[in-house]
DNA sequence: CCGTACTTTCAAAGCGCTTTGGGTGGCGCA
DNA sequence: TGCGCCACCCAAAGCGCTTTGAAAGTACGG
């Protein structure tokens, strides 16, 4: 059933259907009731294709998955972000689209996707301390929200982030607050504006508190099982090796855990561990009491956030920038302890 | 640019334009190729909606993913097919689109999507052992595979599985090979149709050695870290536990150690571990050494496939319903070994 | 040189919706 | 009675593309 066919059924015409169905003025109330009634009998559904090309937008949110071809990881992370977001795009009647996509074709697809007008706007994800595509996207006069940050950047653009400076500082301060003075960090990709951050958190916080950090003591890559696992046995590998560490994913935390178990080292005891936690919902950090203290920041509610300000952005054009910094949780949980006597 | 405006500066109707672009024959080779530079030249690319418009198909894929309101937990794997899944879209010329949605509206969204012409086909996540989503599919005529089975579904369609039931029979006789004789099973929900095939293989290979399975060492439920550290500390606790356990989910397994860990027990010799490994990107079961002895079959792998299956059946209408049978490799790693003496 | 058969191009009619720019007809008011 | 003003509804244009049906141009055999 199509517009034509319920406004012949209707004995009205296509213009008075459709506003009575959009809820233009124009319409008398009876109309409108018996157009509704009838849409509703016939099963009438607008073919959202004519709509998009009649109406000039849309109403779909476009999420590009660059995959970089080295390290072809996608980010597990994404999955609960793109709950979060879907849940308030079906909610405000958008579609969401996904592309998965070599990294160094992703302008290229920005550009299809507004010239095209597949989209009404995009959300970035894993910026870098100097993303193209910021300057790219605002150059496109695409609406975009990023999720995250990247400090180099200066145009301004809207964004969603965790405080992650503050995140690592307070997990680093805590642990020195339990007596440790070596401190290691198992943080993710260098350019990664997040690992960026977090590695000043966590310096700031040791260096306020007089204690200088051995290089040695800290690592950067991909945030997977395995690159825990290695990260921590090569911080015990050297001679005085921190007695806490703190790890900027769940994931990679699982693999500390398991060099700490393999060497003989208790977590908690032996070695205190503080994880970054996204509260993902297949990768609960325990219940009541946590497995492992944790600064927590639902990525699923950066996911919502994010939808939200995209579609105010997309509806109402023009306005200003937003953004909203989101504060991590310390949760204390079984995986700290007073830094062991020498 | 579009193709008004395109045709209008080549001196050609839009007509010839259209047909020199999307290669058709009654067009002088010439043309074609200086209508195909001009585009280039001016970066002309088809508005999406209109094409899809005139053409009558929308050249998107649509998952949906239902989130029941119980567990709300968006699968792991998820993120991991849809890149395998993605990258064939892309080539192929298709979009994807993915849908968050109650599980209990999840057919209106089918019926939507038909209606408006949205997706030309959809895959089928998470198929239950008779998933009423299978007969309204095959109804509406809206193409789609299934990625899993429904084994109490009459109707034929398409699907992508793993041969489930074999690969925990051999997880299984592996065990019963290394001198186990008391072997557990942590699964995924029971009315999940893998979890069934799953305990199914399993308990074939108990009686045909004939070994009988005690129900306290079954476990059934999400397959998330807590559920599997929960199942296992259960199973410890009754006197003359499992020596061994095939668990359905390398996330489970995570929960599994931990809880061996905390008995003070060793994985790989006081307890043996099967895990079923999808090959997630960001949890690579080891490197050249497995962690943990596995059962593995990329879900990225089956993402291309499904992908691949969906187009040919949505660009070659009425062919019949094709399937593939993925054979999962049993590979060794660190976490089985002999049975310990009593 | 004409008729036939291609080849190449075009104008115009959709696809299903929104939206502009009128038309009615009824009412109040002078 | 005549005028203006609403409230309500409509026809038709347009969104940017594809595709049908026809026309113009070209080639060739008779």
């Amino acid at each position: 059933m199509n517009l034509k066919q319920l406004s012949e059924t209707l004995g009205l015409s296509q213009t008075t259907v459709s506003r009575a169905l959009n809820g233009y003025p124009e319409v008398a109330e009876a109309t409108r009731l018996r157009v509704q009634q009838a849409a509703r009998r016939y099963g009438y559904q607008p073919n959202i294709g004519a709509q998009r090309l009649a109406r000039g937008h849309s109403r779909t949110i476009g999420h590009v998955i660059p995959l970089s071809t080295q390290h072809e990881m996608v980010n597990p992370v994404f999955a609960d972000f793109i709950a979060g977001a879907g849940e308030r795009y079906s909610a405000a009647g958008y579609d969401m689209q996904l592309t998965i996509v070599e990294d160094r074709r992703e302008e290229e697809i920005y550009e299809e996707m507004k010239s095209q007008g597949k989209v009404d706007g995009v959300i970035v994800h894993g910026p870098l301390m100097d993303d193209p595509r910021i300057p790219f996207l605002a150059e496109l006069a695409l609406p975009f929200v990023v999720h995250g940050r990247a400090s180099d950047c200066k145009t301004p653009y809207s964004w969603v982030d965790v405080n992650n400076v503050r995140a690592f500082e307070r997990a680093t301060e805590f642990l020195i607050s339990l007596g440790h003075s070596r401190i290691g960090i198992i943080n993710g990709l260098e350019h990664m504006d997040f690992a960026h951050r977090r590695l000043h958190g966590y310096e700031a916080a040791m260096s306020s508190a007089g204690l200088t950090s051995d290089p040695a003591w800290h690592y950067a890559g991909e945030m997977t099982e395995i690159n825990g696992y290695r990260a921590m046995k090569d911080i015990l590998s050297h001679s005085g090796h921190p007695t806490a560490v703190v790890v900027s994913s769940y994931i990679s935390t699982l693999g500390v855990r398991r060099a700490l178990d393999e060497a003989g080292l208790k977590v908690g005891r032996d070695v205190s561990v503080i994880t970054f936690d996204d509260d993902l919902s297949y990768l609960r950090n325990g219940e009541d009491i946590p497995i492992y203290t944790a600064i927590r920041s639902s990525v699923r509610q950066a996911g919502r956030l994010s939808a939200d300000m995209l579609i105010h952005q997309i509806e109402n054009p023009g306005s200003p920038p937003t953004n909203h910094l989101l504060e991590a949780a310390l949760i204390v949980g079984g995986s700290t302890g007073p830094a062991p006597q020498e």
